[in-house]
DNA sequence: TACGTAGTTATGTTCTACATAATACAAATA
DNA sequence: TATTTGTATTATGTAGAACATAACTACGTA
């Protein structure tokens, strides 16, 4: 009964089961054969036997790496190495679960951030057809009669901003935390639309018309305004 | 022989496993009822004998889950929802994935685009610890003798940007994205650092001593212009 | 040459069996 | 009675065998 209790103290042992460490068995070989997309990579059994495990273990970990996109594989060919997208792992995460009310918040911050920081890249990628999109949808929204088609308008414009930011893992990550941001734009339509942040979706795209980057940040961060108060 | 061949131009079918179904279902299953963190899901018997698939099926789509965080189980506890790291599934791909040279430039894009953006929630949360520990890190820089220290400054700078910024999803992606620019930083040790941008670190924070939020975004465009440039 | 057929191979799937850890409950001891 | 100890139960972890299926190979026949 006395025995020394810190002895437990840090008991909290890391259970790993065989499919996990067969997981990173995989990853470091990957990454020491620098093996590229299209690479074939050991056939199942013969993982198995190598590790000393059954086949069972190591189908577990391969069809972790191929829910992630690293690897496919066909019914003779044996598996390839794939380049995964890189948000995939992201997109599986965020969808299903209901997200804690924290990371949530935590993710629409990231969302401003982006927003206020992507001019640079805007001016170097913009072309007329984008510009002409946003003229577009300025003027839907202008003649918008329901608050419904103003919020899908106010959607839109920032889609095409990530767009136009010619960044195609930038814009798969946006399309991945939109449904999110849903709670928001509920929010967004309780505002009052003429009050919303003293610089509108017109003023916006007069700026993007210009080559003054410079006046981008701040006119994003002024339109954003009353969510960064929110912070 | 004349078969018109545009029939089968979208032929490459999706070819969905078993496996597959059974991981749409459980997160069908997971959302539908609204299971909670904490909550237990049905056994492993049970979900194969609901669905019509072996055990094996299952574990295979379980084990993704576990993997993501999504899932823990226990020996005899079965097996409980838990609340999933939202980054865990990026970390997963991009750190052992020798990634297309492509993605890495959009990524290092991503990340001055969230560097430029990071102002207002600077503003919002920074302690005077965390403006002590950047004027520490200014003046390490400043008596750095070797090129390998003031890199080691560099990363070090711009890792307590991410930290002030308190928000724990924003610094897990930042932590993820880091050995992704270690070319980068190889890169950065080539340029004259005298003249790397107009706008040096020491200027970033005095800005941030201040309370003037207008200043950070063109300020940090400043001093990160020779990678905008290189895009 | 062309076509069809049979054989081979590696993944997909099922089934059975046993190991292991955690839990609950009964039994035994002070 | 209370605490410990043993035992049964349960659900996951692991192993191994077997068969199905699709894709590739090669042979054989017209």
């Amino acid at each position: 009964m006395s025995i020394d209790k810190d002895l437990f103290k840090l008991k909290p042992i890391a259970y790993t089961t065989m499919a996990d460490q067969v997981e990173n068995h995989l990853r470091e070989y990957i990454i020491k054969r620098s093996i590229k997309p299209g690479d074939p990579i050991p056939k199942e059994t013969e993982i198995a036997q190598a590790l000393g495990v059954s086949r069972n273990v190591v189908r577990e970990a391969l069809s972790r790496l191929r829910m992630l996109g690293m690897i496919e594989s066909r019914k003779k060919r044996g598996m390839i190495l794939t380049q995964p997208d890189v948000m995939k792992g992201l997109e599986l995460i965020i969808h299903p679960t209901i997200l804690d009310e924290n990371v949530r918040k935590q993710l629409f911050e990231l969302r401003l951030v982006l927003e206020v920081g992507l001019g640079d890249l805007l001016f170097r990628r913009k072309s007329d057809e984008h510009l002409k999109k946003l003229d577009a949808i300025v003027e839907r929204e202008h003649k918008a009669t329901t608050q419904i088609e103003r919020i899908r308008c106010e959607v839109d414009f920032h889609s095409t901003l990530y767009e136009m930011a010619g960044n195609d893992t930038l814009k798969r990550f946006q399309d991945i935390l939109m449904p999110v941001f849903e709670y928001v734009v509920e929010y967004e339509s309780k505002l009052d639309h003429t009050s919303v942040g003293s610089v509108t979706h017109a003023d916006l795209v007069k700026i993007l018309y210009s080559n003054n980057a410079e006046a981008y940040p701040n006119a994003m961060r002024k339109h954003l305004m009353p969510h960064l108060d929110h912070l």
